[in-house]
DNA sequence: ACGACGTTTCGATGCCAATCGAACTGTTCA
DNA sequence: TGAACAGTTCGATTGGCATCGAAACGTCGT
């Protein structure tokens, strides 16, 4: 109850399209200079100077100064699960119009989150991991078989089992996009990782979004089985 | 990227004090009339009708007309899921003043989070169910041991197993008042509603705090073994 | 030391939205 | 049919804040 008022200046920090825009961009973990996110702002470096006081003050964002330039980041791993769910919420209501734009539908085909991927192809491949019985994973939690680990393990994924014998845990991330759950967690982020180490995947120059090789497209038809 | 819009508008929903109110005493599923939102909120039933109808046009509250007075709820868990997210960072980032409150110290205590047990009893139980080896919890995930789920069962917990024959899932959810994981997810809701059943817990009156009862205390203690 | 560049601070402007009083709609009960 | 009550709509006021121009700051090259 008492923590309305906080909870109300925390979605305030979200609340306009540049810090909106600011945040969105920084989901991945990256860290990008104030110059880089007035561009996608779409804002003078003024404004976004402003924005991005606001957003290190409530420490949404961690700023460190490299040289003349000042590098901004997301504070934690929370703020991009809030901020995933509050975009399941945008994504799920009022689908309007859909302006379709070329950075929209690369973004939809294959982008990370975080550290773990999403879009057509991060569904993709829970999907066939589930069908090929590696997997169990629902909205409401997920667990790897001993053969999913195996086979994962398999392909040169570090999937780094914690002191305690536990199996390394993944969670569902439910996909904006697709609106349906992808593979998130420690497994989630290892996969990633092995599919940008293995080259199967590039970053954009901009934005999240990633370009899929063909190396890449081969793998996951073969290895994986996807439907991709 | 070109959510980025979506999501301001989804947080702007949230941002206002009266709303965030609204929607954070809607958090437990349960029905609302207008009057008593604008109760909650501290705002006027004018003022309180227009928030209402922006959260309902949005749809993040899904609205009921039973006789003359119109029923307000959370359009879905997602919205749950979401402002437990912002919660989480709003409770995480910028500790300030806490004017402590005799509700604040209830909530903190107990209460409910949408469908499951949150606060200091939440997390407890949530502990002392690790502790027992009943369960395997941490912020990426969470697992029922073979043993939990008889440990549950047996004290009359509806376990519902779906079609698959899969374990029933269960999630971890960040508290954001101990800032550690409680229990959620199906096993949370069936722990809940079995607290509730056997008169464990009581809801207070007004807002989503819960009370414990003698029997809850005996019975979190010695089942549970639970430190509370 | 100076100039260039990236970034921030200051100050003024303009817009959006939260708020409430008053009046209106709709439902229930007598 | 009318009274009582819940809730909404309308209109006017208000305050907060995003925005940008201009200027200052700090850091790095030469």
């Amino acid at each position: 109850m008492t923590i309305a008022p906080q909870l109300a200046e925390v979605a305030h920090l979200v609340a306009d399209p540049g810090r909106a825009n600011i945040l969105s961009a920084l989901m991945d973990g990256r860290r990008l200079s104030a110059g880089e996110l007035a561009e996608i702002a779409g804002v003078t470096p003024q404004t976004t100077s402003s924005h991005l006081a606001k957003l290190v003050g409530r420490e949404l964002l961690i700023v460190e100064k490299r040289g003349p330039r000042r590098l901004y980041r997301l504070a934690s791993p929370l703020v991009a699960q809030m901020l995933e769910g509050l975009m399941t919420v945008a994504a799920a209501a009022a689908p309007r119009f859909r302006p379709a734009s070329r950075i929209d539908a690369e973004m939809r085909h294959a982008r990370t989150c975080y550290d773990h991927l999403a879009g057509e192809l991060g569904v993709a491949l829970a999907d066939a991991m589930r069908e090929q019985g590696h997997l169990v994973l629902d909205a409401d939690g997920g667990e790897m078989t001993a053969g999913g680990i195996g086979f994962l393990t398999g392909l040169g994924a570090d999937l780094i089992v914690p002191a305690g014998s536990r199996r390394p845990f993944c969670r569902p991330c439910l996909d904006w996009s697709e609106r349906r759950p992808h593979l998130a967690g420690r497994v989630g982020a290892a996969l990633a990782d092995l599919a940008f180490r293995q080259d199967w995947i590039r970053r954009r120059p901009r934005g999240r979004s990633v370009e899929i090789t063909e190396a890449g497209l081969a793998a996951f038809r073969s290895h994986f089985r996807a439907r991709i």
